[in-house]
DNA sequence: GAGCTAATGTACCAGACGGTACATTGATCG
DNA sequence: CGATCAATGTACCGTCTGGTACATTAGCTC
């Protein structure tokens, strides 16, 4: 067998990825990720030490990965509020393609963090859809289009729950109610919905 | 031993209840289960058979007291404006106080929701909030202070997007923004947004 | 209170699982 | 081209895990 290190490691990875979206940590295999890929699981032993540290390994990437997709969202118009809409349906097109991360994400919240405590690396990484929300938010609020007591966290938020629960928790949503969250039919209204919210949202003046 | 089926059998499943929210579906044992309770693993195997029904017993008997509880939500102001902020402020309520239940969901949607595809009692049963909010809605919308263009399952989405999230994604959030989704000092806030944007949200005409 | 059965307890099994000891091989460098 | 070591493969281990065979007992009925 030809050697390459680097090649073994990054293959465990990417189907470590796919094993524990899959099945979770505890219901992940080692010995199904090492059968999926060319090596054994002896590998993964020699490289990232055992299954906890592969599966913090994958964690990391997986966040590594979506902070450069999220690079690539990219609104400027002069337009606030159609930078805005454009920002929260970008956000939820992110969201629908990337699945499997938002998997790993619910599978370690399950956890309570456990795990993605102990890298420390991602926190440093700015947001970068957080970043430009704020800009967007403050161009808004100086044209005078954007009520000033709404933080860009919290308009984050917003977006983040329902972009996050339309992938999260559509099987359950979806049986329960009876909708098929996933439809081409239905997509663009959903799309279109949160982009509708958010700026009603930020258009109209405070009550209080 | 004194004998009690039914204090048995209730016993297992408040026990199961909580070791499956905490571990989910592969992380709990069963093992561990029995031990929690004053009897042992033998009577799980006798009343429902093995794990996996143990499971589904266990997210049907959650769903109906969750049912249960949304039933005592109750709202009946005769503005519809006010009545629709207070029906997000005592949902946001209910998706706090009910934690265990928001995992167990999260758990069976990492499993694409095979098993609550096979408790057909929970599709029949109507869900108390939407049929409230459809209901507000219509109020709402024969006063002209609510469009009319939207549904009240997408309502109910927003909604239930943002209450979840809370919840169900507070350790990843929270670690990523160095924010406490708990903290009592934030809840007020985060509990008024949600009525804030729905409000804007329903009383703002449509843009198209 | 004898007989019966639902309910419970004990002890164990077979296979799965994460992990490792040890052998081997391919590439690189003097 | 032989030495060296990173990289890989094989075969195995100890423990955990879901599940069960078999024995026993509490409580009910007649």
């Amino acid at each position: 067998m030809q050697r390459d290190a680097e090649r073994t490691r990054a293959e465990l990875l990417t189907v470590a990825t796919e094993v524990f979206a899959e099945e979770g940590y505890s219901g992940a295999r080692v010995d199904d990720i090492a059968e999926r890929t060319r090596t054994t699981k002896r590998m993964i032993y020699y490289y990232f030490g055992g299954k906890e540290q592969l599966y913090l390994a994958v964690l990391e990437e997986a966040y590594r990965g979506i902070r450069e997709a999220e690079r690539a969202i990219d609104v400027d118009h002069t337009d606030p509020v159609a930078a805005m809409r454009q920002l929260a349906e970008l956000t939820f097109d992110h969201h629908v393609t990337h699945d499997a991360f938002i998997r790993l994400v619910a599978i370690e919240n399950v956890h309570r963090g456990e795990f993605i405590r102990r890298l420390d690396s991602l926190r440093t990484l700015a947001q970068p859809a957080v970043t430009q929300l704020e800009e967007i938010l403050q161009r808004g609020r100086a044209a005078g289009v954007f009520r000033d007591d709404v933080q860009a966290l919290d308009v984050h938020l917003l977006i983040s729950s329902y972009c996050v629960f339309q992938v999260a928790n559509k099987y359950t949503f979806g049986y329960l109610f009876d909708v098929d969250l996933d439809s081409p039919e239905r997509r663009p209204h959903l799309r279109a919905m949160i982009g509708e919210v958010v700026v009603a949202w930020l258009t109209t003046r405070p009550t209080a």
